[in-house]
DNA sequence: AATAAACCCTAAAGTAACTACAGGGTCAAG
DNA sequence: CTTGACCCTGTAGTTACTTTAGGGTTTATT
């Protein structure tokens, strides 16, 4: 399977494969005789996992502690759920701050009145 | 007023300050005659400014765009409130993503019984 | 006066997670 | 035999800063 066939089946661009390649996310594939990169059902299963990683939200860091979790024999529960704990503890935090801001920039749209920019609460607000 | 005293009343980082000179959000201060950077009470006021809106998640871009829009004579407030709108729309649009991601994990993290990994549905799921 | 702590300077590189080029091979079809 | 769709490497750009390297200056202490 070559790389934009890798593509299009995980929906994720050829830039982005080989940019998972160079940081060491995903392992480098075999190559054809003309240098093409080609890659085997298990690296798409691998590839596939990072992306759903990506998607609800883990840094690259915390996908390669997954990995590493997942690979150790002695390896508990526990691990996985703190990492998951953590990072949903961090979101919290992000969120609240989206929801702060949201607030702020509705407060700040209600105070103005739509007339002309000398008027307007908004910069002044923003300026005092 | 120096660098340090300006960072220290606004809350903010001396590098902070020297970066926003270097991308054009912050006018080039006075020099005194050591070279040390020399600050008005004007450019203080504008420096908040800058924070205030970076704390409502505007990017520079934006707050170059409510700079700009500050100075025209015949701006009018719609202007502003297209600007703050439309970022309304995009952190709508991060709080979404932020709480589907939140929805997952907790999905995520009530499949797993807390056993050995082998056992794990948090990675048995990302890896399906 | 000498030294050390605290402050200032510039320029360049590092951060996260990619994306976008630049400049070039490979391969099938028309 | 040339066009178009792929593939390759390597480098630079993105956002908003932070960090580091390698200095000068000012102020306080000894
Ligand atoms: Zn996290
Ligand atoms: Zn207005
Ligand atoms: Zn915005
Ligand atoms: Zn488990």
């Amino acid at each position: 399977m070559r790389i934009g066939e890798l593509a299009a089946e995980c929906d994720c661009s050829v830039e982005t494969i080989r940019y998972y390649e160079k940081v060491g996310l995903l392992s480098k594939p075999e190559r054809a005789e003309n240098g093409y990169r080609t890659y085997t059902e298990n690296q798409l299963k691998w590839l596939q996992f990072i992306l759903r990683c990506r998607r609800i939200g883990l840094t690259q860091d915390e996908i390669r502690q997954l990995a590493d979790i997942e690979t150790k024999v002695s390896a508990k529960c526990d691990e996985v759920n703190e990492l998951l704990t953590q990072h949903l503890v961090n979101l919290h935090r992000k969120l609240d701050d989206l929801k702060q801001m949201e607030k702020s920039i509705l407060r700040l749209k209600n105070k103005c009145e739509k007339g002309t920019l000398g008027d307007c609460l908004v910069i002044v607000e923003l300026m005092k």
